[in-house]
DNA sequence: AGCCTTTATAGTCAGAGTGACTATTAAGAA
DNA sequence: TTCTTAATAGTCACTCTGACTATAAAGGCT
C-alpha cells in the first residue's frame, strides 16, 4: 500500500497542507446576482478579484472559520453571522490549484438579502459586489468554485425554502418570484408561482396589517415573512430547459 | 483580522493540517444496504471498526487518493475504480475529530454491485461488509460520516440515475426496484416503478435477447442496462414518510 | 397432469399538481 | 379620467401518481 501512514497517524510520515475556506456570499441586487468579491493585494493574481476566505485557525473548524471570514469582509454582526445558513459546497484539492503551496479549500455558500456595499474591512484591498455576469476571471480556481455554487443555489431553491435568505424579514411574493428568476435565469409564471408557494406548507406566512407597495406603481402586495419549513414539498421545480443544469446534482447535493 | 496569513500564504504563518480521505463504500446484499469497513489495528479506537481511508500523497487530489484507497480496500482493478463514480459527500473539520493531531478528512461515497468479500488488502486488520444497521460505533466521527452518506445516497436516487451503479452491467427491474427499496428503507409498488423507470428517458435500455430468470421463480424478467442518462427526469421521488427524511440536505449532503 | 405459488408485465381510474391563460382589483402616472 | 403596472383570483386541459385489478409465465407439489 502506498499512504503514508495510513493506521497510526504518525504526526512526521503524512504531508502538511494548508487548509483555507472560500466563500461564495450570493445576494440579488436590480434583478441581478451579485457575488461578494474582494480585490487582491498581493502575488499572485494581484489586482484581480477573488472569493473571501482564508486559512483556518489552528482550534477553529471551516465552518466557524466561515462564519468569522463572513463578518469581516462584510462588517455584518456576529449575531447576524452566526444565525445565516452556510451551506458547504465541496473542497477543491487539485495539487496546483495555488501555485505556492499546496492548499486544500473547503468551499462554502452563503444567502444575503440586499445590503449595503461591504465596509472594505479586513485584510482585501478592496471588497465589493460584483453581477456574476460580469465577474471576469478570477484568482485561482475561483471561476469554477463561484460557478459550482451557482448551480448548487438553483437546484437547492427547488427542494428547501432557502429563497426566503435573499429576502429582508418581510417580502412579498413578487420579491420571492424575483429570486427564482434571477438565480435560474428565467421567467416565472406570477400567478403559478404564488400557488405553488401558498401551497408549500410552512414556505411562508402571511403578515398581518395592511399590505405594502413595493415600488410605487401597481396594486399593493400583501407581506410574508419566512416559514417555519426547511424543505420544500412539492418542490417548486425549474422549467425544463433545452440545456437543463439539472445534471450533475453534486452541485446540488441536496 | 484574525486571519494568520490572509492575503499572502506565507508559508510560515499557517497551521498545518493533515488531510485524510473517508470512503462510504456501499452495496446492496440480501435486501440489505452493506457498507465496506476495515478493523483498526492500532490506537486510538483499536479493534473498533472505521471506514476505509488514508492520507493524501503530496502531489494527489482527495478524489484519486479516494481512487486508490478503494482499490487497495476492494481489490478492484485500476479500471474499474478509475471508472466508478465517487460522489464527494462533504469534508469534516472539527477540531478534535482525531485525538492525536488536526486532521481534517473529504468524505467520499461510492457504490457497487454485489462483490466477493473484500480481499483484505491494505493495511486494515480486515476488511469486511457490514450491514449498515448492525455497524456499531465506529471509530473518529465515522458513525456520522456514515450517516451522512446513507441519506445522501438516498437523494440522489431520487433525482439521478445513480442506482444502477449499485446493479451489475445487466439486471432486471426487480433488481433495480431492490435497490431503492434497501435505501430508502420502504416498500414501493411494482408496476408503479416499472411505468417511472421506463418513462424515465434514458434511464435504462432493454437487452435484446431472451428474458433471464432471477431466483429460478416466477415469470423471467426482461434484462436491461443503465442508459446514458445521468439525471432522472422525472425525478423518482420516495413516498412522503412520517419523518420525512426531505429536511436539510446539508446534513444530508443534499 | 393439474394446481398453487411466485414474479413479471399490462392496464385502469380517480385525484393531485402544473403550465398556459383570462379576468379582476388597486395603486401611481399621464 | 384614463392608462399602465402589478397583485390576486380563477379556469382548463394535460401529466403524473398512487392504488388497484388482471394476465402471463415460470417452478414446485401432490
Amino acid at each position: 500500500m502506498s499512504t503514508p501512514a495510513p493506521e497510526g497517524y504518525d504526526p512526521h510520515a503524512y504531508a502538511p497542507f494548508a487548509v483555507t475556506v472560500d466563500l461564495a456570499v450570493f445576494t440579488v441586487r436590480e434583478a441581478r446576482l451579485h457575488v461578494l468579491l474582494v480585490e487582491r493585494g498581493q502575488e499572485p493574481f494581484r489586482g484581480r478579484w477573488a472569493l473571501p476566505g482564508g486559512f483556518l485557525l489552528p482550534r477553529e473548524s471551516a465552518e466557524d472559520a466561515a462564519r468569522r471570514e463572513l463578518a469581516e469582509e462584510t462588517g455584518l454582526g456576529q449575531d447576524t453571522v452566526g444565525a445565516l445558513h452556510l451551506e458547504q459546497l465541496r473542497t477543491y484539492t487539485a495539487p496546483d490549484r495555488d501555485p505556492r503551496m499546496r492548499v486544500v479549500s473547503v468551499a462554502y455558500a452563503a444567502l444575503l438579502p440586499d445590503l449595503p456595499e461591504p465596509r472594505g474591512g479586513g485584510d482585501a484591498a478592496s471588497a465589493r459586489w460584483w453581477d456574476t455576469g460580469a465577474a471576469g476571471p478570477l484568482a485561482f480556481d475561483h471561476d469554477r468554485i463561484l460557478a459550482d455554487a451557482h448551480d448548487r443555489i438553483g437546484a437547492k431553491l427547488e427542494y428547501s425554502c432557502l429563497a426566503t435568505a435573499f429576502c429582508p424579514a418581510e417580502f412579498t411574493l413578487g420579491e420571492l418570484q424575483q429570486v427564482y428568476e434571477t438565480v435560474w435565469g428565467v421567467e416565472l409564471d406570477r400567478p403559478n408561482f404564488r400557488r405553488k408557494v401558498l401551497n408549500a406548507p410552512g414556505f411562508v406566512q402571511a403578515v398581518e396589517g395592511p399590505p405594502r407597495r413595493t415600488g410605487g406603481r401597481g396594486k399593493p402586495a400583501a407581506l410574508y415573512r419566512a416559514g417555519d419549513a426547511t424543505a420544500l414539498h412539492p418542490p417548486l421545480l425549474r422549467p425544463p430547459g433545452p440545456d437543463a443544469p439539472h445534471s450533475a446534482p453534486e452541485g446540488r447535493e441536496r
